[in-house]
DNA sequence: ATTATTTATGCAAGCGCTTACATTATTTTT
DNA sequence: AAAAATAATGTAAGCGCTTGCATAAATAAT
């Protein structure tokens, strides 16, 4: 068999009789190449089908033109839209994305923050705030961009774009009062190092609280997010002496799940109890009754934590922190409790 | 400010007063080094938070450890089970994956492809058939491991994983016969390049044609897939004069928006009208009335092709195609159509 | 104790690219 | 037409790592 012939930066030179400079000039900044010399080369690069090394291109220039993104999951679309719009601002900058996934492990997270630095990333998109402080310092003393999104804190340094969780929760839950409910259940994800859930938590709680509603009257499941979880819970809660006439869910995915099962079990949504969610996918709108939950502008979110990136590798010393604003959804699936 | 002290290998080897080869060493083939000096080198690489530079490695290792994988979307769940378990096992030996999304577009897919090899990735997971020939000989003439999934086709070098779906559709187009169904509709993904598309309607209409059911008694609309699409396409259906009994839908996404749209037009389903998926994913559970559609295994899927993948990393002549199977997942969504 | 093996380390040559800096060609100015 | 300024190209020194080969240390065999 033929050898795989992997053209070099140096085949092209030689092939084009000029220098490996040159090459690399025409490739990297055109105008700094006479015309006639470009079209010489490019016109190799062409045939030879060459493709720059980029091991090569990172260890010599030392950026990659690369970002990477961690997200909890990809099992569900609460992070697809942000990263969607993410990566196309990116993308139109004529930066890659790099993306993994950490299931929710902050380990395994700290780890993958590890190799995409290692693998050159310019910059990294991380997802909320708790994480440990040692991995923070990682990058601060290696100086690599990152911008932290789906949460909003005012910083000092660490740019973040995101929203109040809490304040959304919040205002959710004041809705939910003012329409009479006093009896709550919360099916959450697990608040442990998932500061998004922590906070919408706390903004039930919080809000309870302020409505001198004791706290007797919360229940609290937490959970993976999926919709079987949702709909286990659902039923947990239900067959639960607890008895709430709302059941308050940390995303659409548990919501959708606890409405589904609100329906296989024959409970009416809203008119037996009501349900609302949180992010506002699209599944929101396709479960029936629909649900009422908090829009989070994932796009703009994603977009604008391009920018920011961008902004850093242009003036490392850039900072921002972007609070973004959320809304009530009102779907069918929040309303008056039943008169008991 | 104190300048970004990443620690290189030298550092490190000085540090404990041994060659970089012994460090190197140390990180790469433990038990080819004493173990006294490996604790020695692992103490002093630990104080000085050492990693490793990918670029390096790679341009002096010539392999990365590192699989790539291009779906073409992410925004729904479509790939997301099969990717987590291709993740899975892949992380399993250690190895990593790089994500990107083509957003079904070929050039797309191709420019992610070379960025992928020239990143350094050891193989590649790609979804699907149809594709340029020239990216495949690109792969082919730099001996880059890839393996196809989610179509089946047997080809002579070509790895893949996957199913018919042809077939399957086929299997369930008959099903849709038998019922008494005479008059279809399809919504499905464009099929210019994508070859899952193509032949889930390529099933339909060879079922059609041997059920010597006359082509003028089909009706296709090709979209992106998305609930939103779903429904869009759905209300177009409707509103046509065509009447179709059943409409069979690319996949489960369309035709959860389908499905929505019918309740929001007040007609039902399965007794004004039957509407079919596809991939069972999780969305086909959670809407009223459950699904029927066509199971996928995406999580045998994603493991057996990152399994392929390792195997032809040891040995590059391996080569296997592996046909899975595919089942009707009965829901309430198709049924006889209603007597005219 | 001496020699033959085995094991552990070091040396140093790259891997394929970028980029100061030096050199040469071209254009502009006087 | 010569001098000065500008543009285009080349030279070569790394970037941080791996690995074949040579050498030194430890162990086994005689």
């Amino acid at each position: 068999m033929s050898k795989p012939e992997i053209p070099t930066l140096d085949d092209v030179a030689r092939e084009a009789k000029v220098s490996t400079a040159t090459v690399s000039r025409c490739l990297n900044f055109p105008d700094k190449v006479s015309s006639k010399t470009r079209d010489k080369v490019m016109k190799i690069v062409q045939e030879l089908g060459y493709t720059p090394n980029f091991g090569a291109q990172a260890l010599a220039a030392k950026r990659t033109n690369t970002f990477g993104a961690i997200v909890p999951t990809m099992n569900n679309a609460i992070f697809a839209a942000g990263l969607q719009s993410f990566q196309e601002t990116l993308g139109e900058e004529g930066a890659t994305l790099l993306l993994a996934s950490s299931s929710y492990n902050s380990k395994v997270e700290e780890e993958q923050i590890r190799s995409l630095v290692s693998r050159g990333a310019d910059g990294l998109l991380l997802i909320g705030i708790k994480r440990n402080e040692a991995i923070y310092r990682f990058l601060e003393d290696r100086q690599i961009p990152f911008v932290i999104a789906w949460s909003f804190q005012k910083h000092k340094t660490r740019s973040c774009v995101g929203f109040e969780n809490y304040d959304a929760s919040y205002a959710l839950t004041q809705k939910a009062i003012a329409l009479g409910h006093r009896r709550f259940a919360i099916i959450s994800a697990y608040t442990k190092e998932n500061d998004r859930a922590e906070n919408r938590v706390k903004g039930i709680r919080q809000a309870l609280q302020d409505a001198k509603i004791d706290a007797q009257n919360l229940m609290a499941i937490e959970c993976e997010y999926s919709i079987q979880n949702g709909s286990t819970s659902f039923e947990a809660i239900i067959k639960s002496d607890h008895k709430p006439s709302i059941i308050m869910c940390g995303n659409d995915v548990l919501a959708a799940g606890a409405i589904k099962q609100a329906n296989k079990m024959g409970i009416k949504v809203p008119e037996d109890i009501s349900i609302t969610g949180f992010d506002d996918i699209e599944l929101a709108k396709v479960i029936e009754p629909e649900l009422t939950t908090v829009h989070v502008p994932h796009k703009t979110m994603g977009r604008m934590a391009a920018q920011i990136l961008l902004k850093k590798i242009e003036d490392r010393t850039h900072h921002e922190t972007i609070n973004l604003e959320t809304r009530i959804v009102d779907g069918k699936s929040l309303a008056e409790p039943k008169l008991v």
